[in-house]
DNA sequence: CGATCCATGACTACTCATGGATCGGTGCGGTAGT
């Protein structure tokens, strides 16, 4: 398969008379049939990669993506291009609509075939997959893997054996943001053999970072609102409640801004009238939780908004980066207050289960190979309950998930000890997470260069400090790259004597940030580091 | 963990301080009821 086919097939049936350099890259990747991992800013035409290469690729594509919304935009997007067939099966369809989009995929005439992961998890579904053998599947939004799977939708985390159930198709990875973590994570929890990855540039020089300190709450919600007045948009305003959303935006219309508010607890039809108001210009301001903006493609954010502090680096530019995609400028503030660590630190407790993981260790030490379906019939529990009661058990070792189904680990503790192992890997997981919110702290705290600091904490070093954010308007100290020393250069490993091995992400300033395996990210003063010489090259 | 709400009590007629309880984000799917 030649790169003149995939232009010219981007070309005639897409209109594409250009591919830019990665998008090409990747889809030559999957084309000779090796696993990638994408990451690729919103915007800069990640969707074609598998577009594309599915037309050249005997056998239909299966298209995994969060949300109902998106894959009927895809649907209707590959439509409008005149591409080949495309179907989404989902909830918000009819059974008969589901079912006519089941007739034609069987008859082979579907190309493209869009399901939530919790679809995927339902045996029928993959029954009738494998009929058709796909030969590509797609994880859109990929970070999911990592930020949803261990807790809120538990089936990302099963994705893996659905690849091969279906007889290991080539796998795909999509998403516009990964921090080396996360990477790993999706890498691990999808099961990529030896995976391409391709990463985009994914610096936005025309965003302006800054970072506002507020005293009390008032204090900030004055200064927020201040802010936004004084601008004009158009603009999100990120909060860290539903109740925040909703009083923003009432203080800030009542102010003249032409706003509303955007979150989960709002009826379909008023969250869908708010977006499209956005999109039109019929609105200046949304002011969101989290639940805005996946699949918002707005190209003239002029500012993004946040009145608390995310729970994640890879949370909070994920929102940023919903400004200025057209390349103009575009400001992005942080109105950060020390107590929202406390909102992050609740949002992060997820207490295990213990008796259902112990129930489900039982049952699967009496019955080897049972399966995920009738686990979830022979217990009280949620679907969701067990499946990720199941992921904790698997990931701490105690079963093992195959294509016959969930087994006991040969040299399993019993279901009795197993119980203390799922409390022991749950509070890893918590510690990780926990980790992720100090990382936040750092960011607001930098004294040097915010936008060195963001990227390199997704892996890209910047040798120069950016002058376009408030640390470089400030007048930063020159604190050039070249005094890293070798051992604490970024991906370098370590050795803690407490913590035990891990990878630093990042010199900043007289700090080192480094990534645990057991505990997550710390930060550790250089000075502390050298004179006790708790850290030693691993 | 922290903000907020509400009941209670102190002390004095209106208000304030204190303490316990409660709440806080993200979506799928399927089902009940108009």
């Amino acid at each position: 398969m030649t790169t003149t086919q995939l232009v010219r097939t981007a070309e005639d049936v897409f209109g594409w008379t250009e591919l830019r350099p990665e998008q090409l890259c990747a889809m030559r990747h999957v084309l000779d049939g090796r696993d990638a991992l994408v990451v690729m800013p919103t915007g800069a035409g990640k969707s074609a990669i598998y577009q594309v290469p599915a037309i050249l690729l005997d056998g239909p594509t299966v298209v995994v993506s969060p949300l109902v919304a998106l894959q009927r935009d895809q649907v209707a997007a590959l439509r409008a291009a005149g591409a080949p067939a495309a179907a989404a099966v989902n909830s918000a369809r009819s059974a008969e609509s589901n079912e006519d989009a089941w007739r034609d995929f069987a008859a082979g005439t579907t190309e493209y075939l869009f399901l939530s992961p919790e679809q995927l998890a339902n045996p029928e579904v993959l029954d009738r997959l494998d009929r058709r053998r796909p030969s590509l599947f797609v994880v859109d939004e990929a970070h999911c893997v990592s930020s949803w799977g261990h807790d809120f939708r538990p089936d990302y985390l099963r994705l893996r054996d659905v690849v091969e159930r279906l007889g290991r198709p080539v796998v795909l990875a999509l998403t516009a943001t990964a921090s080396g973590p996360v990477r790993t994570d999706v890498v691990e929890h999808l099961g990529l053999r030896d995976p391409a990855v391709v990463v985009a540039g994914f610096d936005r020089p025309n965003l302006h970072l800054a970072v506002r300190f507020g005293t009390d709450e008032d204090d900030r919600t004055r200064a927020v609102t201040q802010w936004v007045t004084e601008r004009s948009g158009p603009g999100l305003l990120y909060v860290a409640t539903r109740k925040d959303a909703e009083r923003y935006a009432t203080d800030l219309a009542a102010r003249g801004v032409r706003a509303a508010a955007f979150h989960a607890g709002m009826k379909a039809a008023d969250r869908k009238q708010v977006q499209d108001d956005f999109m039109a210009d019929r609105l200046d301001l949304v002011a969101a939780t989290s639940a805005f903006g996946m699949g918002i493609d707005k190209p003239d954010v002029r500012f993004v908004v946040h009145a608390a502090t995310p729970g994640s680096l890879d949370a909070y530019y994920q929102e940023i980066g919903r400004a200025g995609r057209d390349g103009e400028p575009a400001e992005v503030v942080l109105f950060h207050r020390q107590e929202d660590q406390g909102l992050q630190r609740f949002l992060t407790t997820r207490k295990p289960d213990l008796a259902c993981a112990r129930e489900v260790a039982g049952l699967v030490r009496k019955q080897p190979g049972i399966t995920l379906a009738e686990l979830t019939d022979r217990v009280e529990h949620s679907r969701r309950k067990v499946t990720s009661t199941v992921n904790l058990l698997e990931s701490a070792e105690i079963v093992r998930i195959t294509q016959d189904g969930v087994r006991y680990a040969d040299d399993g503790p019993t279901p009795a000890k197993a119980v203390g192992l799922v409390e022991e890997e749950a509070e890893r997981q918590l510690h990780r997470d926990r980790s992720r919110v100090e990382v936040m702290r750092e960011y607001a705290g930098t004294r040097g260069c915010r936008r060195r600091f963001l990227l390199g904490y997704f892996g890209q070093e910047l040798d120069e400090p950016c002058g376009h954010c408030d640390r470089c308007d400030d007048g930063l100290p020159d604190e050039g790259s070249a005094d890293v020393a070798t051992e604490h250069r970024p991906d370098a490993e370590v050795r803690h004597e407490m913590w035990g091995r891990g990878t630093v992400v990042q010199q900043d300033g007289d700090k080192l940030m480094v990534l645990f395996d057991e505990v997550g990210y710390k930060t550790l003063s250089l000075a502390a580091v050298e004179e006790a010489g708790v850290l030693s090259a691993g």
